[in-house]
DNA sequence: CAATCTGTTCTATATTTATTATAACAAAAC
DNA sequence: GTTTTGTTATAATAAATATAGAACAGATTG
């Protein structure tokens, strides 16, 4: 899978990275079981320091996407339930970005229309 | 309008600040042409530093949702056409909200629902 | 078994961001 | 004409972000 990490971008780069690895195992690119790189490997790879990947990872723990197995590797975990935890979160960062959608003066059509668009970027593999 | 600012939160004030004007306007608690407080007077309001609202404030105007006008206050825009910008940065943003629904099994459908859920909060006025 | 690789932990540093605090200015509003 | 307005400037503090280097002990691999 291709990361690409922009410098000059206001989003930290461990949340660059947290994101990718999530757009990737929607996209399929990524499954359920499989390994991710070492967190020394990943940052020489996307020229990064280790920490930034560490944090990242623990970041993907904590949502409960991937397992971390200490002195081995991070493993994409397999999803059986809907954490409440995730769920809240997600209606919580959703809200601000449908009312602005709202404001600027988007129809509830248009809304699910771009809900749609992204849906579909993820679903064509 | 009932502003709430979390001191404790990881999101910091200005951009909480920012949310719930946008979320007051698509609630329609506030309305295009309305005015919102001076900086001073909202600050000391919610509790918080000057320059906090007013980042907020410019914050809301970069997105072209106020115009501040110099010595005098800021109003809500109308908003006659979608800003191509701000089309841009919501569906980015939204990009990796949706890839951790599907991530965590939520289905389209769910997805939908969690859309208009939150679209209903912002109607009933 | 021995060498390598793993995540973990620690210390340290530099930069940026966020927040508050004061103060002063000039234009707008009253 | 006084008050209020956004603006600008300086300053200080704390937290977040990112990097660097090193050491440790368990897991993996040859």
């Amino acid at each position: 899978m291709i990361i690409l990490i922009e410098a000059e971008s206001e989003i930290p780069i461990y949340s660059q990275l947290t994101n990718q690895v999530i757009e990737g195992i929607a996209r399929g690119d990524l499954c359920p079981g499989d390994s991710l790189p070492s967190v020394r490997a990943f940052a020489a790879d996307i020229g990064v320091n280790m920490h930034t990947v560490n944090k990242s990872y623990h970041e993907l723990e904590k949502r409960g996407i991937i397992k971390i197995i200490p002195k081995s590797g991070a493993v994409i975990s397999t999803h059986t339930e809907i954490p409440e935890s995730t769920s809240q979160r997600l209606s919580n960062e959703l809200k601000p970005l449908i009312a602005e959608s709202l404001v600027i003066g988007m129809t509830e059509e248009k809304i699910h229309e771009l809900v749609t668009s992204i849906l579909k970027e993820f679903k064509q593999n």
